[in-house]
RNA sequence: GGGCCUGUAGCUCAGGGGAUAGAGCAACGGUUUCCGGGGCCGUGUGUCGCAGGUUCGAAUCCUGCCAGGCCCGCCA
């Protein structure tokens, strides 16, 4: 139980005993300024009206009726706040149980309803680029926050390989590898073919797998050889990105599948049971407005094909019959009305409102000296998330990406990524673990070894670090419920400044032995939690820089 | 026109009712008998987009404006 929740238990039982009222919200904060304590509470100021005294009154009359072992002094301060300051043996207490307790610490088992994280779902039609990067960064450590705080999330990914821009695709490479036999390939809208490179590269595999082959037989048949070849060739090549900047995923779902089991025949015609489906302009439509979207969508086309609408509805129902209660869909900002529209859908089969949650990631503008790059997967002009991880490398990306806020417009200044990496606070966090480790290597024991942490007063140093590493679950279940994983970083930049602040003014490798023990001991606290924190990003913990 | 998001230091961004608004980068100065100086300390910079309102207290909540981004397809 941390600190802020004990102490606002003994605090809501001194305002019972002195008042006889029983508060439920009662706030325990860290002060800014380490000269009002460790904690504090506004008690006093918040609730003067409701008992009709003044603040300091109030407060004065809560410190003396307070009572809490841990607390070795209250005073009122300011306008009518009262300030807390611990003992230093109860916060070391906890400093041994965090060291007891190692990488689990802050961690919580997995308990309650199954909840479905889905993210990145870039259709497999080309790379990734450096906007599905940010994506995959949010969505991972977003899933190993949630995992840390407790909930039982289950990662996925969904592959678009059903729809229009698979066909389109699928005719791209087609062009490309009749071209390699100096043949044409009949295409319905040249201009909408993607242009990448990366084309020539599938169609010359294709060719060297299958050589002249599929230009010889029924030209359906071939094409739907060449998609079927140039998305499973797609969807390695981004499992094979996501590997290597460590993003992982539970499962994977194909669109397709919806279509081979007759899942979207039988949605539909459970849409149009609940009497929510009428014709017209020759298209079938969904009345989505009635349940919140704007305005209602097509289900079915003129031409019998589906639109988008159905398959994802059909795969969210998936979703929820398969046991998730929530389900968590990490999505760029140009999918902005995805969200309502396809809530409305999974009502209108009577799933509740609250099941599907979106977290839109908003884009990345790329710059590149000074100037905004344009880019489109179609034309061929993207930058690819493998080229940004070779300039940059995968920890500086997955830091960088989400180190701010996923809900604000990211610019990714090309140049200065390159140019500052080694002045990225990345660099400044993964320091402060290799020189912990350091420090250990030349004390020649391990930090598994400490034994009881000898008890004495704390400096100053050494207190801000403890009080920092205490915050470490806090700062979990916080990312976790409003799902922020950019509060990651901002901890770890803290805990890591605490730690070089810690070690420049005090030696920790000193002769007398108590000091020493709990110098380590603090040292050892620390590089466990910064090992866990960077963890949580998928970024790496060094012992050696 | 409607919906969602954003506006905080020169730049990139934290802070989302609390005390004197912070960090990194950039600039300048200091710091080394001794555990990693990729560190630490100090100096300077702010109409917290603007205007009202709620409150003991507002960068934070509410309303209205201004500016920017994304969306409003029988694309996904």
């Amino acid at each position: 139980m941390s600190f802020e929740a004990r102490l606002a238990d003994a605090v809501r039982e001194a305002v019972r005993k002195t008042y006889g009222v029983d508060l439920d919200g009662v706030h325990v904060e860290r002060p800014n300024d380490p000269s009002h304590g460790d904690f504090a509470t506004n008690v006093a100021l918040a609730n003067a009206r409701v008992l009709r005294r003044n603040p300091r009154e109030v407060a004065e009359n809560l410190v003396g009726t307070l009572e809490s072992p841990f607390v070795r002094e209250a005073e009122v301060a300011g306008p009518g706040f009262i300030n807390f300051r611990l003992s230093p043996g109860a916060l070391l207490d906890e400093v041994g149980a965090l060291l007891g307790e190692g990488a689990r610490y802050g961690r919580r088992e997995p308990t309650g309803a199954p909840v479905n994280l889905e993210y990145v779902s870039a259709n497999p039609t080309g790379p990734l680029h450096v906007g599905h990067g940010r994506q995959a960064a949010f969505g991972d450590s977003l899933a190993r926050v949630l995992a840390a705080a407790g909930r039982n999330v289950s990662r996925e990914y969904y592959f678009n390989d059903g729809g229009n821009q698979v066909r389109l695709f699928g005719e791209s490479v087609s062009v490309r590898y009749a071209g390699l036999f100096g043949e044409e390939w009949p295409v319905s809208d040249p201009d909408a073919l993607y242009k990448g490179d990366y084309t020539e590269e599938i169609a010359r595999d294709l060719a060297e797998e299958q050589s002249r082959r599929l230009l010889d037989i029924e030209p359906d048949d071939a094409l739907q050889e060449i998609t079927a070849f140039a998305t499973r060739w797609s969807m390695e090549d981004i499992k094979r990105t996501l590997a290597r900047v460590r993003v992982r995923f539970d499962s994977f779902f194909n669109e397709k599948s919806l279509y081979e089991t007759g899942a979207l025949k039988e949605i539909v015609r459970e849409l149009e049971e609940t009497g929510n489906v009428y014709e017209s302009e020759g298209a079938q439509w969904l009345a989505t407005s009635k349940f919140g979207d704007d305005k209602d969508r097509v289900l079915v086309k003129g031409d019998g094909s589906f639109t988008y609408v159905a398959p994802d509805i059909a795969y969210h129902k998936d979703k929820w019959e398969r046991g998730f209660r929530t389900a968590v869909n990490v999505l760029g900002a140009d999918h902005a009305g995805y969200g309502p529209r396809l809530r409305a859908g999974l009502v209108a089969l009577g799933i509740p409102a609250d099941f599907l949650d979106v977290e839109l990631v908003r884009l990345v503008k790329l710059v590149r000296e000074g100037e905004q790059v344009k880019f489109s997967k179609r034309a061929g002009n993207i930058v690819t998330l493998d080229e940004l991880l070779d300039e940059v490398g995968e920890d500086v990306a997955r830091y960088f990406y989400v180190r701010s806020s996923h809900k604000t417009e990211m610019n990714f200044d090309l140049d200065l990524a390159i140019r500052q990496s080694d002045e990225n606070p990345v660099f400044y966090v993964q320091y402060a673990h290799a020189r912990i480790a350091s420090i250990f290597e030349r004390a020649g024991t391990g930090s598994e070894s400490l034994g009881e942490i000898p008890t004495g007063e704390l400096a100053p140093e050494e207190r801000l670090l403890v009080l920092e590493l205490l915050d470490f679950p806090r700062v979990i279940e916080n990312a976790a419920s409003r799902r922020e994983v950019h509060s990651i970083p901002t901890y770890l930049e803290t805990l890591a400044s605490r730690f070089h602040q810690f070690y420049t003014v005090h030696r920790v490798l000193v002769d007398a032995a108590d000091v020493r023990a709990r110098r380590l001991a603090l040292s050892a606290a620390t590089k466990i939690v910064l090992r866990s924190g960077l963890d949580l990003l998928g970024v790496n913990a060094p012992e050696k820089m």
